[in-house]
DNA sequence: AAGTTAAGGGTGGTCTGACCACTTTTGCAA
DNA sequence: TTGCAAAAGTGGTCAGACCACCCTTAACTT
């Protein structure tokens, strides 16, 4: 008996592979162009419809987008034609749901205080104007709130990823905290009490 | 002229939405088998290039499973492939080491007191026992140590999202603590210190 | 010369047909 | 009845053809 391969590969994941590697090396950035299908194809000595299938996905996930007769250019991601989809298909899935907005909340809870020594008067005053904001829906208000506050961490890839899991949620249930939460946060920013901040997401949660 | 079409639509999509209906028509749930490429290409009047198109992307996302020689199928939907794709994307073009490090230590620090209501005399025993194994390299044991944590909390969600920081962090810095942070941590574990398990991390970073 | 139009080339969008590799089923022979 | 090889069914991949669309350029008109 030969040795079992290791799990194989399609030729669509390692072009996957690929044109991230791609990417990374001529250092792509949102707006650029990447090379035609056919041009794709051939520099990977791959057909051209398993270089379409890699494309395709990217472009359901966001990653680039496509325009008929001009070409292939990586954007900014934004989650949101993928969660639309899901959404459609997926089922209600208990467990995923609660892991789900368990880690966005946990999330939340460290943005909270790795944002608070970045917070400068401006950033208060948006907060509390965001927080204020009583024509939005508790939901958005949250969204905002802390996307704004996440944002103020300097990280990037919490911001990433808070942002997908937020997209996730959005579609599954909506999560926020009485309008207490917000308040007392604030006042805790405003007064320099970071010890509190800890305290406070388990006393709302 | 003919009447402007409606933002045209690629055949991939409305395939990806036909065969919702079909899901949802059929009723169909994870597990079950659906129609062949080349059945569901004739039975919608498409090219099978186009139904592939649309389960390529849908494999992406986790919604199927396709079984070579055998068929494609329905799966429970799960976040965390799609998590891993969009990581390895987003995380790649920029320097996010120090983010990255950072963002991983606040999981762990979160698992540590998520896991703790779960942890039993046995994982405490064999977190003791990894802590204190000093044939390890430090890194190495670090991450044993986190990777047993982290699975206790439960939260298949967490698992994924730290396993795959830890894999990009593996190619850069390894990261772990002081021989005295594991056995306080544990000291607090036996001795039902929740509260003090914050702190720990704070005074170790 | 300036503006307009037509043609061509490049690119994505789609379909067809052909193989290959793998799994399950079938059917024949022992 | 049992064993196993052939056949059928299915996903994986490729090549080529053609269409639709966009932009550049060349030719034409004014």
């Amino acid at each position: 008996m030969a040795v079992p391969m290791s799990p194989k590969q399609k030729v669509y994941q390692s072009v996957l592979l690929e044109i991230r590697k791609f990417i990374e090396n001529n250092e792509l950035e949102p707006g650029d162009k990447l090379p035609s299908e056919r041009e794709l194809a051939e520099k990977l000595n791959r057909g051209r419809s398993s270089v379409r299938e890699a494309l395709r996905a990217m472009e359901l996930l966001g990653l680039i987008e496509t325009k008929h007769g001009e070409g292939t250019f990586l954007r900014t991601y934004r989650p949101y034609k993928t969660v639309e989809l899901l959404a459609s298909f997926v089922l209600q899935d208990h467990n995923t749901r609660h892991d789900l907005l368990l880690v966005k909340q946990l999330l939340e809870k460290e943005a909270a205080k790795l944002a608070y020594p970045n917070l400068n008067e401006k950033d208060i005053e948006e907060l509390n104007r965001i927080s204020k904001h009583t024509t939005m829906e508790p939901p958005e208000r949250h969204r905002e709130f802390f996307y704004y506050l996440v944002n103020r961490t300097d990280n990037r890839l919490l911001v990433k990823i808070w942002q997908l899991l937020d997209e996730f949620s959005r579609t599954i249930d909506s999560q926020y905290y009485m309008v207490d939460f917000y308040k007392e946060l604030m006042e805790y920013y405003s007064s320099r009490d970071y010890e509190k901040i800890e305290l406070l997401f388990e006393k709302y949660s």
